[in-house]
DNA sequence: CTTTGCACCTGTTGGC
DNA sequence: TGCCAACAGGTGCAAA
């Protein structure tokens, strides 16, 4: 369930575990993953050291002195710390072998993730150089949004879910944060005012961040030896909540479908 | 240029 | 109970 809190939780989740530790060698059990996870990656991270963690919209970046490790977790993806002779399920594709007898282990059942070996600077990669804003840079402003939005016309829900424009929203928190900032997802940017803009930036920072103080209750399962563990439900205001009474005025929330995935909110209060 | 729909893949769920 | 279609938290890419 990789949404940028997600990510965010598994970013710091693994730093202590991580950053200032050595990497002995990488086993991939099956390389196909979104993209084919390079055959010469152990070679690549063998002996080198974590130097730092970061997080680039829902992108995870392993700092070594020789280059970065890509990491995406797709739809399925996730991280987790295990003893090295573990025995892998079948969905546990790749395991960074650790000093220590442990092993950062990638499970990834629809193989939507990614793992890849970048020798430059990361930031001028591919993947990462037309990223959008990133909702916790001050640069994430209404006015921001408002500029980013001219000379379009697609509907809000599915501008703040290109990564693009911004990073870090995903199909849930689309939802929550249209409803926390009273705009109807299927408005045009095109008719969005100053101050509906406004909103949506404040929305949207504070939905992701109530996420992640919340994911902070996963962390513990998460640095815990079997990474398993059961997971923190979040509470929805509208996502998974059709037909329910809205908490703000008790109309029904609707779904509906945009762009082949779901949406909720309150047709009363989202205008 | 913007927008839309597809593709990738496995697992779960709900209706018949 | 079993079967099958629909759907699931992402996103790059081709085509319109």
């Amino acid at each position: 369930m990789p949404e940028l809190p997600e990510v965010e939780t598994t970013r710091r989740g693994l730093v202590p575990h991580l950053v200032g530790r050595r990497v002995r060698g990488a086993v991939v059990r099956n390389p196909n993953l979104r993209w084919p996870v390079p055959g010469d990656l152990s070679g690549r991270v063998e002996g080198e050291e974590v130097l730092d963690i970061r997080r680039r919209g829902k992108y995870l970046l392993i700092d070594f002195r020789r280059g970065h490790l890509l990491v995406h977790l797709g739809m399925s993806g996730r991280l987790s710390l295990v003893a090295d002779d573990a025995p892998p399920n079948r969905h546990d594709h790749i395991d960074l072998q650790l000093e220590g007898h442990q092993a950062l282990r990638l499970t990834d059942p629809r193989r939507f993730g990614a793992m890849l070996w970048i020798p430059e600077a990361a930031e001028g990669h591919q993947l990462l150089a037309s990223l959008g804003l990133e909702p916790f840079a001050p640069e994430f402003t209404g006015a921001a949004l408002r500029e980013r939005a001219k000379g379009r016309r697609v509907a809000v829900k599915q501008f703040l879910m290109n990564g693009r424009i911004v990073v870090g929203v995903g199909n849930i928190y689309a939802s929550e944060a249209l409803w926390h900032a009273k705009i109807h997802p299927l408005r045009s940017v095109a008719r969005i005012s100053p101050e509906a803009w406004n909103r949506l930036a404040a929305a949207v920072r504070q939905t992701l961040k109530r996420a992640i103080s919340a994911g902070g209750s996963t962390l513990r399962d998460f640095a815990g030896i079997d990474g398993r563990a059961g997971r923190y439900q979040q509470r929805h205001d509208v996502y998974g909540r059709e037909g329910k009474p809205c908490r703000r005025c008790g109309a029904k929330i609707r779904a509906i479908r945009q762009g082949q995935r779901s949406t909720f909110f309150c047709p009363k209060c989202q205008k």
